[in-house]
RNA sequence: GUCCCCAUCGUCUAGUGGCCCAGGACGUCGGCCUCUCACGCCGGUAACGCGGGUUCAAACCCCGCUGGGGACGCCA
């Protein structure tokens, strides 16, 4: 049994989407579970396109993820004199061929086939020109003109296509950098993958691969074109879809462990399981439940497996999370021991982390800087209200150990000597304590909030209410 | 246009000839819980694209159609 070797090539000339992060996820998944090897290589070959921002984007994902590569990154801008050892020795076993035919020129070609219903492909007018290497000339692979390319597919199984379809495709650019078949060929050889899953977007490329691996008298590996992720409206998905980067999903408050669950369930099943922590996935991931049909990322599907992980997850790892998220919008380093007595009020009702600040804001915020929300205010802060709060406030006051037990008694008696309903206090208590009318129980945000600052917005809110209520 | 791939609820999927007048999850709808909002719990809605075969039996196998996607670059 020979190791399993598997890859990520991103091409840095775009943010690691989500579809590029399934890919690498189950290229790892599978080196992993198998004691394998996970190699990371930076596809950049064309130069003008490529930017080393992308590059360090693209890592900042996977590390995210925690996709962590054994080997590399590998720059295959960096590899230009491996690939053209390649490309003289096909150039010498009659595989290929210099070609002195101009892009306008092979566009020409191209057009003309169209017109003609033909395939539209370069036309091979260099082909018996025995042409010696030269300025304005680049590589051109000499494709097989009948039969067929055919290989076998772990997920779409045997697929064939015509030779004829094929076109001599360029090996070596005029700017002397190879093409992406040639490198990705001569990179897979050299790098001994076993197995190569990518998008099926490349499936139709396999079968010109194939051929440049059997000019080169290499076997293939295993191959696994796992279908694309699209947008709710089954296009490509693009950036019209919204955030596709998977640091936009970081930003706005997603959990990695939930970005990598959501991902690995598109295209692949295990039963009817939805929720896999990690080192079940490495235990349970295979090749053979791979998905056929393309799928549609699904945003509420995300969120609610991120609702999930941020309910299950430690307390302390959340309050460090929210601490940055406060900050991002504002805040003081707060501090964290407070921070853990609030993120279990929250975990139920945060969809990320980006809403848990949000909800954070009042507990955190100044008492006499806490926003009102004027409609709240004149709708709960009533003449009434405010008696109840002026009459609350001594008996509060003197609640030796502030919590949620003693609160409730104390209530509890009031409500009892009042004849009302605690119905009936605790939306304005709410409005008093958050400005809002949606929160966590009265009775936790008190004991969170504390003695005093509870009677100091209740104080506030009876200032507020009369200065807002007219019909006082 | 040509080639390749694909086709189960709105979405992700289970299903590999009888266990399926199709199961789970998200969403959605209704209810319960309740100090609001959530969480949780209970229940409902909703799919095998169409037409031919093969078979005692088809969501599952074969053919055609339709529909969708991808590719056809000196991009990856």
């Amino acid at each position: 049994m020979t190791q399993v070797i598997t890859r990520f090539p991103p091409s840095p000339t775009g943010h690691l989407h989500v579809g590029g992060a399934r890919t690498a996820l189950f290229n790892w998944l599978w080196a992993r579970k198998n004691g394998g090897k996970f190699i990371l290589r930076i596809e950049d070959t064309d130069v003008a396109r490529s930017s080393e921002e992308m590059t360090q984007g693209i890592l900042d994902g996977m590390r995210w993820l925690g996709l962590d590569w054994d080997e590399g990154p590998y720059f295959q801008s960096r590899r230009i004199d491996l690939y053209n050892q390649y490309i003289d020795q096909l150039l010498e076993t009659g595989h290929a061929y210099f070609c002195a035919c101009t892009p306008d020129e092979v566009e020409a070609m191209r057009a003309e086939a169209r017109a003609t219903g033909a395939v539209p492909k370069y036309n091979g007018r260099c082909r018996g020109r025995d042409l010696k290497n030269g300025p304005g000339r680049v590589v051109r692979f000499k494709t097989p003109e009948s039969g067929e390319t055919a290989f076998q597919d772990l997920v779409k199984g045997p697929v064939a296509v015509p030779n004829a379809q094929l076109d001599d495709m360029v090996l070596r650019r005029l700017d002397g950098m190879p093409t992406y078949n040639l490198a990705v060929v001569v990179d897979d050889v050299t790098m001994n993958l076993t197995h190569v899953i990518r998008g099926d977007d490349h499936l139709s490329n396999t079968p010109k691969q194939v051929l440049l691996y059997e000019a080169f008298g290499r076997d293939l590996p295993r191959f696994a074109h796992v279908p694309m992720i699209l947008g709710p409206d089954k296009k490509k998905l693009s950036k019209r879809h919204g955030a596709t980067s998977v640091t936009a999903y970081r930003d706005m408050g997603y959990l990695p462990e939930a970005m990598v669950n959501y991902l690995v369930r598109l295209g692949w099943s295990h039963g009817d399981q939805e929720v896999f922590h990690l080192d079940e996935l490495l235990r349970v991931f295979s090749l053979d439940h791979l998905g056929t049909a393309a799928c549609v990322f699904d945003q509420s599907k995300l969120l609610w497996l991120n609702n999930h992980y941020i309910k299950n997850e430690p307390v302390e790892r959340i309050a460090s999370l929210l601490a940055v998220h406060l900050t991002e919008r504002g805040f003081g380093r707060a501090d964290e021991n407070y921070l853990q007595l609030i993120v279990p009020l929250l975990q139920p009702r945060a969809g990320t982390m980006v809403e848990m600040a949000e909800m954070a804001e009042f507990f955190v915020v100044e008492d006499e800087r806490l926003p009102m929300d004027p409609a709240s205010v004149d709708k709960f802060l009533t003449p009434e209200a405010r008696g109840h709060f002026g009459r609350l406030r001594p008996r509060l006051a003197e609640v030796v150990v502030f919590d949620q037990q003693s609160l409730e008694a104390m209530f509890k008696e009031y409500l009892v000597e009042q004849g009302v309903a605690f119905k009936v206090l605790a939306q304005p208590l709410r409005v008093a304590l958050t400005g809002k009318t949606k929160s966590p129980g009265i009775y936790e945000i008190m004991e969170v909030l504390g003695k005093d600052r509870v009677l100091r917005r209740l104080a506030r809110a009876e200032r507020k209410g009369e200065a807002a209520g007219p019909t006082g």
